[in-house]
DNA sequence: GAAGAATTCTATAGATCTATAGAAAAATAG
DNA sequence: CTATTTTTCTATAGATCTATAGAATTCTTC
């Protein structure tokens, strides 16, 4: 078990990548600086470099929190075997869902990633790479069962799921009352009555 | 009819548009400089304020630049007598097509406008907002007719559009060789197969 | 409650960048 | 060719920001 201190480090730091997931979401990684991060969780700007080396770090670790629990997700919905339709639903679900929970980390990740290190930016792609070749097998396995018509380009397929997942995180994010539920309905509704070819 | 120097200086400043267009979609607003943008048209930091008045000027000629066509051709779309699918593959046409055109203006646009003064923001906030309006209106319009399906909520299908457009404008602008014909077709028939109540 | 460890603070060196002023050079007109 | 206007250049003031060093403070543990 970790000590009181250690636990106590790893709470800052866990704060300190929420806090600059929300400054760099506003400002950008270029327009934050490091003296808004520190004061949004209450200590001063040189105090900051205890928890990261850099601000790269830290822009580092708010892309990672974006999307790793999305591509964990990911990893079992595409290793299951259920239907296509429970896989799309499952999927648009994902990611909707973590669009509301983790929009600023997910905004950082989408906008500001090609700002990394090289390192560190080429393990983030692997990760998403990971993501969308998942989604595009999903689609190859429901043509070749014939739930989905061949006309389809599974590239093309996935990039739509993924644009309009994107496109409509926004409309969530932006009106806060809006029905998560129903939105994930008219996203699926839309995309499979896309794809069948159950005419 | 403009003097040759008054001619020089309109080229001259819709090269400097170009390339803080392409400097600002590299790096961001923050990230890039002055010095980066001056030298990409082949003068020093110091004279491209003979164009502009300050960085923020810049990017708001930008902004505008990356969307103004585009605004226009939705506002002959959307007050044409065409068919709906007609409109919205002129929609689809008219954003895609603008997309590997003018993608590093847009994408600035997309990413950046947030850094506008709020005056220049709010003016191309409008332009934004009718986009988004005719294009639900489109829809509403093809809701009354019966060629789209009552279940499908108008504000959705709008931003699934423009959120597929701008996923699909990626993968465009990522890989040259891409048909964009064939783009357009596979958006348009996506879209129309899911919006179409005729099974 | 004293010793040691963990966390935060203050202060600043060094780097970078915007915008301006005024000189220099290039283009145009008479 | 000379005078005038337009464009570009050089140089820099003033502002901002990152990252570090070392002191001060707050927690833990015994």
């Amino acid at each position: 078990m970790q000590s009181a201190s250690a636990e106590k480090y790893t709470r800052q730091r866990q704060a300190a990548i929420r806090a600059a997931a929300a400054v760099f979401a506003e400002k950008g990684f270029h327009g934050a600086c490091t003296k808004d991060i520190a004061e949004r969780m209450g200590i001063k700007q040189g105090s900051l470099y205890y928890y990261f080396s850099s601000k790269e770090e830290a822009l580092g670790e708010v892309c990672l929190f974006g999307i790793q629990d999305y591509v964990e997700h990911m990893d079992n919905i595409a290793s299951g075997d259920q239907s296509f339709e429970a896989k799309l639903t499952a999927t648009v679900t994902s990611h909707l869902s973590s669009y509301r929970e983790r929009n600023e980390a997910l905004k950082v990740y989408n906008d500001e990633r090609l700002y990394l290190p090289e390192e560190r930016r080429t393990g983030l792609k692997e990760l998403g790479s990971r993501y969308r070749q998942q989604l595009e097998d999903i689609f190859e396995d429901a043509k070749k069962d014939g739930v989905v018509r061949n006309g389809i380009d599974s590239h093309f397929a996935a990039q739509a799921v993924i644009g309009m997942c994107n496109a409509w995180g926004d409309l969530i994010v932006r009106d806060p009352d809006l029905d998560l539920f129903k939105v994930i309905q008219n996203c699926t509704d839309l995309l499979i009555n896309g794809f069948s070819n159950k005419k």
